[in-house]
DNA sequence: TTGTAAGCGTTATCAA
DNA sequence: TTGATAACGCTTACAA
């Protein structure tokens, strides 16, 4: 039951283990015979050289971790998620790279960095505080590949991938304006994280741009149950805002749950923006603000892979736009009920 | 740059290494006092164990692999991996366990078991064939923690997670038949898939004994442009079933979009059945058997943590139950329209 | 309680 | 082209 060692091999053959070594692993000196007689010996006899072994002399392991921002129950129920992990997955598979992670919220990574259990990492979202950001910069000032996804808590050298966001809220904003909405609610993040707070400030210029106001503003907690529960709220008050922006699709999806259920038809009561555009979304029919998810975890991963054979990959700037579908109305073809000139501000 | 070593802490607090390793680790038989100095340097230098060296030594990683059984993008794509995945990693969170993945096709799994980089494997679904479960077995004889979820190609003695499919088939079956369903259409998972055929053979069987038949058979490729497909080719067929029963939701999603676009009403005139209640299905109010698919990613990973251990996890069998939404229509509550004895059917 | 020394399985350097 | 041999960083008998 033990393993096959390159040393055994190396004894059946009479010959040192260096040469077998060397013979495994198309070394230029090796002599064609040798070779292939060792590698028969190895194929019959099942041998795989041991990782922790090669990983020791080698000083590296070929593994990239992949640190998630919240416990796995929250990850892996979220498809935002699990649509990056696509895109990071599909470019390690091609590279042939595995992948190593946990759910956990501590950072583990890194510490896994420094234990020399992963070559690089990327940090999705706002897993990454200010604390750990100075760590991963000094990592990264070593050899280790480093790439974020998503806003940091502050301005970083670190590689960063993102999406430009305000294309896509500035279009919804116009449109939402041109369909005759004027108050507006917005359910955004966590109130902690960077991104909620910075995504909400830009909902508010561009609606204020639009002519519009925010004049409801709840925290939620990206998931489905809080967007219901955020939705309830929302119905409370007097008057009830007639469009709804949320802080992304799962609490939207949420809030879709909870307006059937109470009975208030949508888009024609009230309007749901999303953010995200994941792609339950499409299912749905929820008019949200596309980000080209997938592609952001692709290019972290290509980020990655290059930095860890020493190239520099070429950097890309992503944007959004608005998916527009079934939970907003469009502006009126005949500007009979609205007042003049509301039609003015679609762009 | 370079990492602090054992050898370093060793050599400025001027005692041998091994009482440095020893200090680390809570060997019982340790003076307070040297370990206290030992831990704090160990702090003030940033000494963090290298797990390479650590895993040659000890002659296990800690690490446990997950073989998704296709490509990233169709796993990650596909909720029921991902919701496997929110079991599997939850438990794994817990025990402190990390997970090396990667989407390969080939069967890498087996090498990372061999090479010594993981300790324990949880194979997927019909990633698993006959071939490579042969290997597994043998794997398993050693000292490897290996669990299965879903369905292998043939009886075996590793450890596997699996639901009895035979409840929510048979509940739905009662359903369909007493809301005056007599010929169905079915649209299976991939030909070669042993999982697809046996839930196939049972959807049969369950028709069958409910009084219906299965009219159309076509063979989808789990995903929901396979589904859609599938429903334009149902919709082509005359007479077209009247109900349709699908091997995954992913397929069932594809089609109701189909559906929809064809301006076909659901459930007035076709009923849709899924098969294992992912979560987008309940946000569209899919009819489906349901399959308690966290909770075998978490008995997967109990059963390869206790083996890691040395222990033996409890054996536990699962079920399936139907999940009725609004893509079915339930029997008429006055048994005017359809013939006598219709309702008997129903459990 | 601590030190010495022999591995763990591989790669790499230097001779031969 | 091949062979010794010294790392790589840690653990673990066995001594002291």
């Amino acid at each position: 039951m033990k393993a096959v060692t390159l040393q055994d091999l190396a004894d059946t053959l009479g010959v040192a283990r260096s040469t077998v070594s060397r013979a495994l692993r198309d070394d230029p000196q090796i002599s064609p015979t040798t070779r292939h007689h060792v590698r028969r010996l190895a194929r019959d006899l099942g041998y795989h050289p041991n990782a922790a072994a090669r990983a020791l002399t080698r000083r590296h392991s070929g593994v990239v971790g992949v640190a998630l921002p919240r416990s796995a129950p929250f990850v892996f129920a979220n498809p935002y998620f699990s649509t990056l992990l696509e895109g990071i997955a599909s470019v390690a598979e091609d590279a042939g790279v595995p992948i190593l992670f946990s759910a956990s919220p501590t950072p583990d990574y890194e510490r896994w960095l420094r234990e020399g259990r992963v070559d690089g990492l990327i940090a999705l979202g706002y897993g990454v505080r200010a604390l750990d950001l100075e760590q991963l910069e000094g990592l990264a000032g070593g050899s280790a590949a480093i790439a974020l996804v998503g806003a940091p808590p502050r301005a970083t050298e670190l590689p960063t991938v993102i999406a430009d966001e305000a294309p896509g809220v500035a279009t919804a904003c116009a449109r939402l304006a041109a369909a005759g909405h004027r108050e507006l609610a917005l359910v955004t993040g966590p109130e902690g994280a960077a991104y909620a707070r910075a995504r909400a400030s830009l909902w508010r210029a561009s609606a204020a741009s639009a002519g519009m106001a925010i004049v409801a503003t709840l925290h939620g907690d990206d998931t489905q149950p809080g967007g219901a529960a955020a939705a309830r709220h929302l119905l409370e008050q007097d008057p009830v805002a007639d469009a709804w922006l949320f802080g992304n699709d799962a609490m939207a999806f949420g809030a879709l749950g909870a307006l059937e259920a109470a009975g208030v038809r949508v888009p024609t009561d009230v309007a749901v923006v999303g953010f995200d555009d994941v792609p339950p979304a499409a299912l749905l029919g929820l008019t949200t603000v596309h980000q080209p998810i997938r592609a952001l975890g692709e290019h972290a991963m290509r980020l990655v892979v290059a930095a860890l054979r020493g190239d520099t990959a070429p950097d890309h700037t992503f944007s959004t736009h608005l998916e527009e579908r079934r939970t907003t109305r469009s502006a009126p073809s005949t500007p009979a009920v609205s007042s003049h000139g509301v039609t003015e501000d679609v762009t």
